[in-house]
DNA sequence: TGCAAAATAGCACGATCGTTCTTTTATTTA
DNA sequence: TAAATAAAAGAACGATCGTGCTATTTTGCA
């Protein structure tokens, strides 16, 4: 069944996997633009100054790479938002920085589209392993945002009674107003609207004795306890 | 310059308005499935059972047929969602109805998607007439939802105070995150979310003497003053 | 009923799509 | 440095795309 390998098991780390690894970034950027259903492998060979062929080998097939987007698109998010926020002590203040990192992220600003946001209208109506990559990073993020409200809730920050669910709901939606104002009606302000629902949902919640307010993400006041990446839900 | 036309200026309806009237019934329910750039005019063709240049032939680019769809959506829109609330008394009972059928839109229920979501997440890099079409049309209903909240404080039934802008900005938000999480990750129970967050966004801007509640859309109490439809904003 | 005009079909075009197969080039290893 | 292997290119395929042209059919009117 199996031969025995001769001495190394891992084989060295070939070339192609640096070329692979730049192929999804150029496809992960050309994504957020054209969106995931828009993605074509000529596109991505041009940009990428290689063959059709070339950059088929890599992934096998359209698909493949699309998935290879998502996942690279969760890796960044993770990035960009969740950890950043972690440095943050728990509770409210951790709470904001999420929102806040979140916020600036759906904002105009940074690049270009959402993939979480453009793929679920993309895919809502289309079964199939890519859509089954983003349902699963996007439940892995959600997942995360209700941790957090109920950490806060533990720190005693929020009341008890407060429904993470329901939070957790309100806030992407305040993220997908933002999104849907500032990058595709263009205009101005909407993050303020943002903020200012954000912030009227906690006023909601929070316990009687309020908190001093660190707006937005600080410095860490005191130092993670360990890294924690994100479960993955199943 | 211009011949005289015999006796009729208006020329009889000729039998080509009615096909390409189902030529867009049937576009339309395609794109709110394979959105606005997935609508091609081969698959409207072989959905009608016509050539691909007999559907051609009623647009002249595939551009004019998109436009084309986005208008019948817009009219739709406003028959489904805005002229039922009319026939509810303004200020709060008919706010709170133009959520309800707004919800009841965007909700998994009716149909497919919703073009107003996908459209803006296809086209928020691609400028063009599509995309006019689009952005007009969610501008007279955002209009619309405004309005509603300013006669609300007309009425006496939310605080002057109330930032229209800021409550129309929420209201959006929880119904992108009810079409989010009812069409693409499909878990139950989302409406009851929207609809809670709705109630607490009233919450905090009622007046005192808080009305008697009526929850959705009610048979009229009293008659519409006058049928308006919504107006163009320019 | 016949005639003009409108509506639809048929066909072909260049382009782009994802994918397969074969060949050449680049990299790694002995 | 030579052999072995991985990486990339090249060319071609069937399909589908939007669109233009030319026939054919259907419609509305005298």
């Amino acid at each position: 069944m199996s031969v025995a390998a001769p001495q190394s098991v891992t084989r060295a780390p070939q070339k192609g996997q640096q070329t692979k690894a730049t192929i999804v970034d150029v496809a992960l950027s050309l994504a957020t633009q054209v969106g995931l259903e828009g993605l074509s492998i000529g596109a991505v060979a041009e940009l990428t100054k290689m063959s059709k062929s070339g950059v088929f080998a890599h992934f096998g097939s359209r698909e493949e790479l699309q998935i290879s987007v998502v996942r690279e698109y969760h890796v960044r998010f993770e990035q960009e938002v969740f950890y950043p926020a972690l440095t943050v002590p728990r509770g409210l203040p951790r709470l904001r920085a999420l929102f806040a990192n979140w916020m600036k992220r759906s904002s105009t600003e940074i690049e270009s589209g959402c993939i979480y946001i453009s793929g679920a209208s993309e895919l809502d109506d289309r079964p199939g392993p890519v859509r089954d990559a983003l349902v699963e990073s996007v439940s892995v993020w959600r997942a995360a945002v209700s941790r957090a409200v109920v950490l806060a809730k533990d720190e005693g920050h929020l009341r008890a009674d407060a429904d993470e669910r329901q939070i957790a709901f309100e806030m992407q939606g305040l993220i997908l107003a933002l999104h849907y104002e500032a990058r595709f009606l263009r205009v101005p302000g909407s993050i303020g609207l943002a903020s200012a629902g954000f912030d009227s949902i906690l006023l909601r919640h929070v316990t009687a004795l309020a908190p001093l307010d660190p707006m937005t993400t600080l410095p860490a006041t005191e130092p993670p306890r360990r890294a924690r990446r994100l479960k993955t839900v199943r």
